[in-house]
Parts: structure tokens; C-alpha cells; sequence
DNA sequence: GTCGTACACCTTTTT
DNA sequence: GGTGTACGAC
């Protein structure tokens, strides 16, 4: 075990360059790392973890190190775990800046007015929660959207201020000077609840630091050592918790790359990078420049890109791996074409002999998905969207959830409204109002109020007996809990409160899909100790990353891409208006373009020796064909490291035309508007360079030779099934029902029933 | 109380 | 294009 031979590394500083050994081995005092994309970030923090656990500078509960996703969480215990083995299993103080804001919380909840099992709603309940309030407080809805004062909150929130702090900028900002009261009664709201929202978990815990003395010391001393991954995109409550939490120990390391920062919009202040150094006098600061990732022609369109920002802390990426190819620019007619052409692209790869893991392709907003999961779904080719609709999120998870959530709480009134009447029982919006009149007569929860209430003869006799019922079954659901195992219970309440058989007598398509969602959701709750442990799972995690088995392409936002990286990258949808977004260019100047281009920095960053960028010259927004002009982050890219071709049959000079119009605001760029594409594309096939050439593919000026379809939809060594026959009547996840009209391979056309025919892959159908 | 149709608004981005 | 909300008919 000791071989105390200093020459010999331990296994955690192989491999490092210079920079990082220090990184790593720089472990007292205040250190601030920039660290470029693909610099090793990552390798270097965790490193530094397993430094401090393997020279036991401290114990891992005394190591406090945080992150923005869950993603970057799981994965820092996962490497941790592979350099130090179990230990890591006893890091308490790894996770989310959310996850530990909760755990700590739950410890303190008291001082704030909560109880410790409080719930933590998500964005759905506080959005209906605020309903409410502006209903009660009469305001019109449609001058002042909830959504509004929502978004107002969590920007109070992220600043670090309650609503006694609020200003009169601030109070004016919604509904004519009732935003402090709105805020404030809101929080009332939530104490009431039990209830806390994601802003609070932050929030009430810098209260407590700062008004508990006792609660501060306990934390600093308990922290030997801080870790900070993506410093850049702190907020200012982040930024103020972590400030208390070192100020004793001074053992602070923070991570990020200013050009990285793409969460303003968040709250997060670039700022808090910038002045680190004077946060903490005598900070080392140690930049990683050296990039792992990218070919040369990549990193070289990125730092073309960024270049043209300003106010940049600066840093020169270079790399010693070789030139690669130079970054594709395709301009396409329209939506439909590039997803076609990307399918295209993947498919040939995979010819080549990429794994479809190794491709991914990123949108700028959740709405793109849809082009590309249509067209996949059509060639039979398999994806995966990260984000978006995520399984928590569906309706009958957050019901099925919200059944559990009154079992487990009975203050729980947001969770008992979603159910009272899901399924149907004949307890309508009277019924509910009259619920809650005596619930707020009463200054009670839901649950006691419509128990209390049926001893009155407020309700029609047939809402009554309804209610009755439910009671009945939220009293012996609980008494359950104490004997059952959870998963065991969350199946007998599904069961007995007729959920279940209000899915099984659906006849829609998704209904199927539903009930097994709803299954696996019973299954994921085995894998928690207690309930309490799984709904807090559920609120903080908010994702499943089951089924990660099959090679599938990735299709997600740029942001949910950060820290990423992939062969190959389809960076698709960049127009004007789309990337940089409408959003972006109408309201934030300059400042919000800036963090668009930071965007874009990140999005060319995340291939490893790939990257191709795709514009549209139509595409349908709203419903509606409207015509744009190719990104202004493409004519930022640098001629040397890339190229472009065109597909159009107006060749490239359409393009080019367009180019130089583009700081003309009036220019015409539209041409068949309010109609699908006009043209023809030219069949044929590329064979050009069949064996593996994606690396050396030459520049060539000639348009369009996309794949034809029939050649494209054949999946590669895929076995027709045995199982299906003409006439049957099959399932499938997006389409619904269907009986097969065809079949040829393994593909298979269908009709429909609500979908119409449709083309399909055999393996993303099952029996109906 | 429930179900249907009209219409308004919408798209960043995440814990 | 899709969704969520408002209002009017069974």
C-alpha cells in the first residue's frame, strides 16, 4: 500500500498537463481555473476531488462540491467513484446547487417556517398556484399572466432577495406597483403549503446563513474544501451562499469559462467570475488552454465566432491533434429538407462505421426536435431527445405523483386539486370552491377541510358520497403506508382510486403508452428507501435516463449540450431569427446577442471532428412559411476553416446574394412563401466516396445530390420480424393503432387510425 | 357538470 | 402548427 516513492504519480495525476496537476494539486486557498472548452475541465476537478480524499485532507463528508445539472453531478461521483472507488458513496455534499440548497434545507426547515418534509413544487404548481393568487387577488389574467410574476419571483429569487427587499423598480414591475405584495403573499401561500419552490431552496437557505450565526459556523467548519463546476453561470444567490460558506476556510475552487456563460437569462452573472479575484484577495488563477477535443478546423470556427465578443477575460485554445476536415456549412430549402439531409449524413456515417451515438444534433429551442424525430421516425432510425417532455412531466406521472403527494402530505392542497376529480368522480369546480371556502374559513389543508365538510350539508348529496369515498381512501391509503412497502402501495392506490381504469378504458392512442409509464414509474420507486426519498428524487431530478442500452442519435438544445461532446454535431436552424433567436435580436442589444454567440461557441465546441451547420431558406413558424436568411454567426465563421455548399437549385449565388443584403433589414427574401418546397430535389445516390472517406471528403460546388429515401430508410443488418402479418393490428409509441398494409423487410406501412398511413420500422411497433 | 368548439397566444434556454 | 382557455350547448 505505501510505497512512499515520491517520483511515482498516484493513478489520479497521470496524464495531466501541466496546468492541471497544479489545478489539482493546488488545494489550500482560493483558486479560480479557466478553463476553455474541451480543456479537461472536468478530468481536473475531479481529480482534484480524489487528491483530497487519497492525501486525506478531508474526510468526504467535508468536501462540499456543487453543479448546475444533474448530468454534471452523476457524472463527477461516477469519475470520482472510478479514482477512489466506494469512498465516494460517502459524499454527501456532491450534487446540485438545488439538490444540497434541499438537503440542507430539510435540516434548518424550521427556521424558516417550514416542516422538514416539506414539498418542492415544480414550475406546473407554481404557475397554478399564482393563478389562484391573481384570481383571489382580481387582477385580469390577461393584462398580467401568471406567467409573468412567476418569472418575476425567480429573478427576485436568484438575486437574493425576499420581499421586504424588494425596491420600488422592482414592486412597480408587475401590475402597477402589486409585485412586493404578490411576491409576499405567494410566499405566505407556500408556508402554508408546506411548500417550497426551486428559487426557495436557495433562497431560504441564505436567509439562514446569514440571520443564524450558529447554522453558518456549523457549515463552514464542516466544508474543508469547496469545488464549483461552471463558476460562470452562478447567480447571485449562488454567488452569496458560497461567499458565506467559504469566507472562514478560504479553500475555494471554482471552474468556468466565461465564454461559456450562456444562462443570463437565469440569473447568472458572468460578473461573478470576473471578480473573483477580488472576492478573494491572493486567488491563483490557473487557465487550461490546451483543448482535447477538437480538430483545428473546428476549434478554429469557434474561436472565429467568439472572437467577434467583447469584454472576454481571453484565452488561446490550441490543439495538437490534426487539421481534420473544416466545418460543413449546407444551406437547404426548407425544414423538412434538413432533416432529411441530416438523416442522410448520419446514415452514411454509419456506413462508414460510426456508432449512432456518435451523432448529435443541436437545436436552438425544443421546437426544432419535431422536424428531425418526424423524418427519424419515418427512416427508422433511432434517436433520443434529451429534455423536453420529460417523463416526470407527463400527465400521468404528475397525477399518479400527485396521489402519492397527498398520502405523504396531507397539507398538500396543490396535489389534491390535480386529483380531486382525475378520474372523473362527479367533483366539479362547485364542489371543489366549496372545499376550499372552508378550508380557508377554517385555515386548514384541502384534505381536512373536505373531510370536515361532509359533516355539513354544504355539497349535493351526490358530491358528497364522491367526496366521502375519497376521503375514506386517502385515510386508508395512509394507514397502508405504514405497513406496505411504497412501490407496493403507490400500485394499490393507482388501482383503488380507478386511475388505472380510467386509462385502461381509454381507447386513444396513448393511452398504452401511459399505463406503462405509469409501470415503470412504480418500477423506478423501488430503487428508493422510503417514498419521501423518491418525491424528492422526482422534484430535483426531474429526469430518467433509463434505456440508455441501444446506439441511438441525440437530439437536444444547445444548453442541455453544454459540457458534451460528440463526433460528430449537426448544428441545424441557423437563420436569423432562429439562431440567434427573434427573442434575442428584438429585446437585450448587444448583451443578449453576445450570449447567442456564446451559444454558438458552445454548439461548434461539442464536436470532437465533425461539425456541420445547416440553414434553411423556408422554414414554417407558427404555422406559417416565412422565408430567412442564413445566421450572421455563418459569416463570422472564418473562411479558412470551412466550407460551404448548397443544395438549392439557384445554386450558391442565391446564398451569397443574400449575404450581402443581409444588414439591409427591407431586403426581399422571399420567394414561395405559403407553400411547400418547390422543387425538385435530384434523386440519385452518393457513391462517390463509398469506402470511408467522411474525413477527407473534398469541397465540391455541385448541388444537390441527396439520398434518395428508398435507399436511405434500409437499416443496416436489422432482421424482419416474424411476428407480423398483413391485417394485424399493431401499436406504435407516436402513431397510436394501426393495421398493416404492407410489408417489405423490415419495414412496414400502416394505417393509422387517427394518424393516417404511415411508414414505419418494424421495431418501433409492438402487438396492439 | 361535462363535453364540444372558437380563439388567442405561442417558442428560448433549466433547477 | 399546436395547446390551453373561455364560453356555450347537452
Amino acid at each position: 500500500m505505501s510505497q512512499a516513492s515520491p517520483p511515482a504519480d498516484p493513478p489520479y495525476l497521470q496524464g495531466l498537463n501541466e496546468p492541471q496537476r497544479d489545478a489539482v494539486l493546488t488545494t489550500e486557498g482560493p483558486v479560480l481555473v479557466l478553463a476553455g472548452a474541451g480543456t479537461g475541465k472536468t478530468a481536473a476537478l475531479t481529480r482534484r476531488l480524489a487528491h483530497l480524499l487519497w492525501t486525506r485532507k478531508a474526510y468526504p463528508s467535508e468536501i462540499l462540491s456543487v453543479t448546475f445539472t444533474n448530468k454534471a453531478a452523476r457524472e463527477m461521483r461516477e469519475r470520482v467513484g472510478q479514482l477512489v472507488g466506494d469512498v465516494v458513496e460517502g459524499m454527501p455534499w456532491l450534487g446540485t446547487f438545488h439538490a444540497i440548497g434541499a438537503k440542507m434545507l430539510r435540516r434548518h426547515a424550521e427556521l424558516v417556517g417550514l416542516h422538514s418534509n416539506f414539498t418542492i413544487l415544480d414550475t406546473d404548481d407554481q404557475l397554478r398556484l399564482l393563478k389562484q393568487l391573481i384570481q383571489a387577488e382580481e387582477l385580469d389574467e390577461k393584462r398580467w399572466p401568471a406567467r409573468q410574476l412567476g418569472g418575476l419571483i425567480d429573478s427576485w429569487k436568484n438575486k437574493g432577495l425576499t420581499p421586504d427587499m424588494l425596491d420600488a423598480g422592482d414592486n412597480e414591475s408587475y401590475a402597477n406597483g402589486r409585485g412586493q405584495h404578490m411576491y409576499a403573499l405567494y410566499q405566505e401561500r407556500l408556508k402554508a403549503l408546506n411548500a417550497c419552490d426551486f428559487g426557495d431552496l436557495l433562497l431560504h437557505m441564505l436567509t439562514i446563513l446569514r440571520t443564524h450565526r450558529e447554522v453558518l459556523e456549523q457549515y463552514q467548519q464542516r466544508f474543508r474544501y469547496i469545488m464549483v463546476d461552471e463558476y460562470q453561470d452562478t447567480n447571485s444567490v449562488q454567488y452569496l451562499w458560497l461567499r458565506l460558506l467559504a469566507q472562514e476556510r478560504k479553500n475555494i475552487c471554482c471552474v468556468g469559462d466565461d465564454d461559456q456563460s450562456i444562462y443570463s437569462w437565469r440569473g447568472a452573472q458572468v460578473e461573478n467570475i470576473l471578480k473573483f479575484e477580488k472576492d478573494f484577495p491572493g486567488a491563483k488563477v490557473i487557465r487550461l488552454e490546451q483543448n482535447y477535443r477538437s480538430t483545428p478546423h473546428i476549434l478554429g470556427a469557434a474561436s472565429g465566432v467568439i472572437a467577434q465578443n467583447s469584454g472576454r477575460l481571453g484565452k488561446t485554445l490550441w490543439t495538437e491533434l490534426d487539421a481534420g476536415e473544416k466545418v460543413r456549412v449546407i444551406g437547404v430549402w426548407d425544414g423538412p429538407e434538413e432533416a432529411r439531409r441530416v438523416g442522410d449524413e448520419i446514415e452514411r456515417g454509419q456506413r462508414d462505421g460510426k456508432s449512432l451515438d456518435d451523432f448529435a444534433i443541436l437545436v436552438r429551442a425544443q421546437h426544432q426536435t419535431r422536424e428531425f424525430e418526424d423524418r427519424f421516425i419515418a427512416i427508422g432510425l433511432p434517436y433520443r431527445i434529451v429534455g423536453g417532455f420529460r417523463f416526470y412531466e407527463r400527465a400521468e406521472i404528475r397525477d399518479a405523483l400527485a396521489y402519492l403527494r397527498v398520502v405523504a402530505q396531507p397539507a398538500d392542497d396543490l396535489a389534491f386539486e390535480r386529483i380531486v376529480n382525475t378520474p372523473k368522480r362527479g367533483l366539479g369546480d362547485k364542489a371543489v370552491a366549496k372545499v376550499h371556502q372552508l378550508a380557508r374559513r377554517e385555515g386548514v389543508p384541502l384534505t381536512t377541510a373536505a373531510a370536515r365538510i361532509l359533516d355539513t350539508d354544504e355539497l349535493t348529496p351526490q358530491a358528497r358520497r364522491s367526496l366521502g369515498n375519497l376521503a375514506g381512501d386517502f385515510a386508508r391509503w395512509r394507514a397502508m403506508g405504514e405497513e406496505l412497502p411504497h412501490p407496493e402501495l403507490a400500485r394499490q392506490i393507482l388501482d383503488e382510486s380507478g386511475y388505472t381504469a380510467m386509462w385502461q378504458a381509454d381507447r386513444s392512442a396513448e393511452a398504452a403508452g401511459r399505463l406503462e409509464n405509469l409501470n415503470e414509474l412504480v418500477r423506478a420507486m423501488e430503487e428508493y428507501e422510503t417514498l419521501g426519498a423518491f418525491l424528492e428524487h422526482v422534484s430535483l431530478v426531474m429526469d430518467n435516463d433509463a434505456n440508455a442500452e441501444e446506439a441511438k442519435v441525440t437530439i437536444m438544445t444547445i444548453h442541455a449540450a453544454k459540457g458534451l461532446e460528440f463526433d460528430t454535431a449537426f448544428l441545424v436552424g441557423w437563420e436569423e431569427g432562429v439562431f440567434p433567436s427573434q427573442r434575442a435580436l428584438d429585446e437585450g442589444g448587444q448583451a443578449s446577442l453576445e450570449e447567442e454567440r456564446r451559444l454558438a461557441y458552445v454548439a461548434i465546441t461539442r464536436a470532437r471532428r465533425v461539425a456541420v451547420i445547416l440553414h434553411a431558406a423556408n422554414r414554417r413558424i407558427y404555422g406559417q412559411w416565412t422565408s430567412s436568411i442564413p445566421s450572421r454567426f455563418v459569416g463570422e465563421l472564418p473562411g479558412e476553416h470551412h466550407e460551404a455548399e448548397t443544395t438549392m437549385s439557384g445554386g450558391e449565388s442565391l446564398w451569397r446574394a443574400n449575404w450581402s443584403e443581409r444588414s439591409d433589414p427591407f431586403a426581399d427574401v422571399s420567394r414561395g412563401t405559403g407553400r411547400g418546397p418547390g422543387w425538385q430535389r435530384a434523386a440519385g445516390v452518393d457513391l462517390k466516396n463509398p469506402g470511408g472517406g467522411y474525413t477527407k471528403r473534398s469541397f465540391n460546388r455541385e448541388p444537390a445530390r441527396v439520398l434518395e429515401s428508398k435507399a436511405s430508410a434500409v437499416s443496416f443488418g436489422a432482421k424482419p420480424r416474424e411476428d407480423l402479418s398483413l391485417g394485424q393490428r399493431v401499436f406504435h409509441q407516436k402513431f397510436g393503432y394501426g393495421t398493416i398494409a404492407e410489408i417489405e423487410g423490415n419495414k412496414l406501412e400502416i394505417d393509422f387510425e387517427q394518424a393516417g398511413r404511415k411508414r414505419v420500422m418494424d421495431s418501433f411497433v409492438s402487438l396492439g
